[in-house]
DNA sequence: CTATATTGCGCAAACGTTTTATCAATATTG
DNA sequence: CAATATTGATAAAACGTTTGCGCAATATAG
């Protein structure tokens, strides 16, 4: 009788002590596994594993599986994917890295980035580096301390020592845009080269001999293949080069102003202006309309990178396209698969081909 | 002398184990605290303290403080943010909803707030909802479940409940650009109504009777304002409104294009076309090319939003500007000053005026 | 010389998961 | 009926931090 008493009292005590716990840990607002697990009466491993789908395979009864998701469902449970990590080791982030976010040529790639990475159950990490690499090694050194499991990088381009060193530490980088010869990492960029040397085949074939390049950021692959495309069809067709045709530093909307007003107020004005980028190309139409002078007419011109607005301007410029959709989704592809473990032997070094829009900014001499 | 070799034995034997141990942490490829602990002979405690700036609070020597520093210095160390987040509940992330990131107007905004937010340590994880209000539920459950501090949505604007979730859950979140009226939290938009009103005056000032309003997503509150505006304006000039010239259904390009086809070949041709978005405004152009029509002698357009190849246009477009900048660097404000417990009472609505830029498509009739 | 204050640091728990190893209870086999 | 296999689960460690509490050793005060 009296160990009956006890007994009860323990038992009772046993239970009140439960339903606090419950009562306190339902109170709480977000619900772990844990509480799942003593709302159910189950360990947390057993919760754990039904959540992952792993109850076959460890032989959860149907009973208990339909109990945990049950509870999962009411409580609104969602799990805390930053304890996952921390265990797993996988984030199930990747990092990106653009000049700026808010050129829509980075901006688009962007998209695309985004969209695929959600679809393979990824978070993208933003970062823009306001074409500075400061910044940039900054970034990186951010998305490695939130363990970004890859990392999709449209460089600065200026520096490359940063970047190598993800990929050391092993993580899979992609490099978008513009890429650096002598590093050994996949890559996927534009055909830069054959797209210059088409906007010049084109001046050529329209009667241009005095034409212009507003370059971008030196040293970068980017321009530098620009400006291969740029020399290889002047020796290609014999025409000689005039150095002061060449100018420009940067991508940026000022520096194509800058460039285009010296170009047209030099000691010899070029017929035709290639310009070297969609910014660049941007302040060079506001150089030609500030000086009152008319495309074809006055001054040719082709851009790099298509815009939407180029259909509709004075006169519609010809310009030359980058594929930005396929930029994007190779570039995730890329990444996806060397995160996946499907990498095939060495780095990818894929170029995407552009495509000559010819509209009516292209003046046919003579 | 047998004691004495059993303890030098035992000595060596520690110390044998703790170099071994060394060894192998330090070949292990991230350093840990606990890896530069062992290296400085303290505890993890002690290297946490150092390094998050509270050696003097916590009376660490001078000495101790500098072998800390210098060891991470030279291992290379980084920390763990997902560590520290699961201990600390802060991950010093915020979520940003977009519709659409390709879209300049929301890119710009994105960029202010990726930039801000990283000035207060703060990343930014980017998604894109493709103005689905499904993408946007899912993205706000991944943002929850990646435990980020804030977040700042430009809302697809059609349903609200799983944003006011958000909020309930005690997550500081701003709205941005389209906003809900019966919500109670902070947003941050742009003077549609007034900027409705001003195009309107504009139209109607030189001389326009019939003007037509492509509109975006209805019951929007950014469509809600500007179809106000437009409706207001008629009233307070006492001209009829030809419910015809109503036309569009959603932001895009495609709607605008439709839009204006369906107005310039209507029984009925408005004289001016109010644009209600920048791509809208893009698909009329397109519609207005089309039809072989120019602006703004066959057709006037306003467009809501500015672009910076409008002064280029064949004739360059009046717009109404939104001011992007401000847009993104008061939501990024508002919510670290939400964060950082600044909650100043109640929820704040702020608005951002717009500015009419007069340029050249809009007929002055008779 | 005792009592108290200060200096300098460490123990261990906690955050919310995943996963390895283990085990009791039941069912099946020989 | 004993031996083995299967079923259905659990305990505990681990991931890399932060932090409340405690404590020994030294310095200072009375």
């Amino acid at each position: 009788m009296y160990l009956t008493n006890i007994k009860i009292s323990a038992i009772l005590e046993q239970t009140i002590e439960h339903i606090e716990k419950i009562k306190k840990m339902t109170a709480s607002q977000k619900p772990t596994i844990k509480v799942i697990a003593e709302r159910a009466g189950v360990s947390v491993t057993t919760v754990s594993r039904v959540l992952s789908g792993q109850g076959k395979k460890y032989r959860i009864s149907s009973k208990t599986e339909d109990l945990v998701t049950r509870l999962t469902n009411e409580l609104n449970y969602e799990p805390n994917i930053l304890a996952r990590s921390l265990r797993t080791k996988q984030t199930f982030t990747i990092g990106m890295i653009v000049p700026d976010i808010s050129n829509p040529f980075f901006a688009s790639i962007a998209r695309y980035v985004e969209t695929e990475s959600r679809k393979a159950g990824y978070s993208v990490i933003l970062c823009d580096s306001q074409e500075d690499t400061i910044l940039e090694r900054e970034s990186i050194k951010v998305l490695r301390m939130r363990k970004v499991d890859g990392m999709i990088i449209c460089p600065v381009g200026k520096e490359l020592k940063h970047i190598l060193d993800v990929s050391k530490a092993n993580r899979p980088v992609i490099i978008v845009d513009r890429y650096f010869p002598t590093l050994d990492l996949s890559c996927v960029l534009s055909d830069n080269y054959n797209g210059a040397m088409n906007a010049m085949n084109h001046f050529i074939e329209k009667g241009h001999r005095k034409i212009a390049f507003i370059q971008g950021l030196s040293n970068t692959s980017v321009n530098e293949e620009r400006l291969k495309g740029y020399f290889d069809a002047h020796e290609k067709n014999n025409i000689p080069i005039n150095e002061s045709f060449i100018v420009g530093e940067d991508f940026g909307e000022e520096n194509g102003y800058i460039g285009a007003k010296i170009l047209l107020n030099g000691s010899e004005r070029p017929t035709a202006i290639l310009g070297g980028s969609n910014l660049i190309s941007l302040g060079a139409l506001r150089a030609i309309s500030e000086e009152h002078l008319s495309i074809p007419d006055d001054i040719s011109l082709i851009a790099f990178d298509d815009q939407p607005y180029y259909d509709y301007l004075s006169s519609p410029i010809t310009s030359i396209r980058q594929k930005k959709e396929e930029l994007g989704k190779i570039s995730i592809a890329l990444l996806l698969s060397e995160l996946n473990g499907n990498n095939l032997p060495g780095k990818k070094k894929i170029i995407v081909p552009t495509e000559l829009i010819v509209r009516r900014s292209v003046k046919q001499l003579n």
